[in-house]
DNA sequence: TGTACATCAGTGAACGCGCGTTCACTGATGTAC
DNA sequence: TGTACATCAGTGAACGCGCGTTCACTGATGTAC
């Protein structure tokens, strides 16, 4: 065996995080390997060497981009006080600058649509992913009568991306900042505590 | 001229109607040209005679399809007292049907991440159509203090698209169906004024 | 430690295919007489 | 009313291009001696 088992891994890794971004920039089809090859400063020969098919690779990048969207809200949270943890989280994903940069955003506005048309190996991915994502979102869930806080956290992750993904698709600019704002405002007014 | 202008505005309306069942089936790239006119019955050598360039029928077809849910959701507020009428748009929009169905069903859940691709075109398409949808969906709003009706449109728009999306995704079927009931639940809750 | 060899991550040309678009042609039907 | 012609919606072959995938090759580096 040649260069380091480690390289090679780390040069997949690479792959996977350029391929993210790329594909949550430009959409599952519209975005091709060559591209993304070149995203990690590869060329697209080498390509099979890490992945049996695109599909492979599309499936791991869905799973890369939801566990670094985990982490960043774990992280957050351990620099804030449970009862500001929901508003912390809507504050942040509901931006300009996340509705502007898919490419380093959620994968849910960027990618759920491809993926419901995608593979059953993508579809399951996401499925994980989501999973991890709903469990974490419960955590800094308020709780009330009459809902669980998973209840509640699945009703906030699809107002999050739904939010995102109109603002996303909107040509005019103010209509734009609108939806971000009233988006903003709702899910401040329904699911954080006040206090 | 020959065949009347009427045959030719049909034919092309033929096309639109099929395209946009297309489109959201299986995404703005997810289909040639060649396949959206043979579901029109035509050969795709004609297409041109209808539409400038791909775009421009991926335009048009948000529009329709924009049009038509507005459309669906008048004329069941025809049928309907208006303090039901919230709460019927959310328990038709949250199906298993719907969810099932993205060829028949609304466009935001499945063309609204790629619009955001789109040319300026389809987003100006997008934008108009969203207009109507909030203006529509406000009629149907609650009104409470602290919220305009169309923040609240707003609102329910992203979370019945969120929804629907993140349900889609799903491998998991038992995961999906928690989606769309979870959220059903959530968005009685939250904007369904009890009486 | 130094040298010859083996390995395999990565290269770049080539492939077959489907796409959007173009174009010469067809043939059904409206119009002129 | 009947006939010859003009129109143009629609056909299907052809185009150039980019895609995912394959493959013969390269050359940097680990290993054996």
């Amino acid at each position: 065996m040649r260069y380091t088992k480690d390289h090679k891994l780390r040069t997949r890794r690479r792959i996977v995080e350029q391929s993210a971004r790329g594909l949550r920039t430009h959409g599952a089809q519209g975005v091709g390997l060559a591209d993304l090859m070149r995203m990690a400063g590869l060329t697209h020969g080498g390509f099979y060497c890490h992945f049996e098919s695109r599909d492979e690779l599309v499936a791991e990048a869905v799973i890369y981009g939801m566990d670094q969207t985990v982490k960043s809200w774990l992280d957050r949270f351990s620099q804030i006080p449970p009862e500001r943890r929901c508003e912390a989280i809507i504050d942040d994903y509901l931006t300009a600058k996340h509705r502007d940069n898919p490419g380093k955003g959620c994968v849910l506005p960027a990618l759920a649509a491809d993926i419901a048309r995608g593979g059953l190996d993508v579809r399951r991915a996401f499925a994980t992913g989501l999973e991890q994502m709903i469990d974490v979102i419960a955590i800094a869930s308020p709780s009330r009568a009459g809902s669980s806080q998973r209840e509640t956290a699945i009703a906030i992750l699809a107002m999050l991306m739904g939010i995102v993904s109109l603002a996303r698709a909107c040509a005019d600019r103010e209509l734009s900042d609108e939806i971000l704002a009233s988006g903003r405002d709702a899910m401040r007014r329904h699911f954080v505590q006040a206090h």
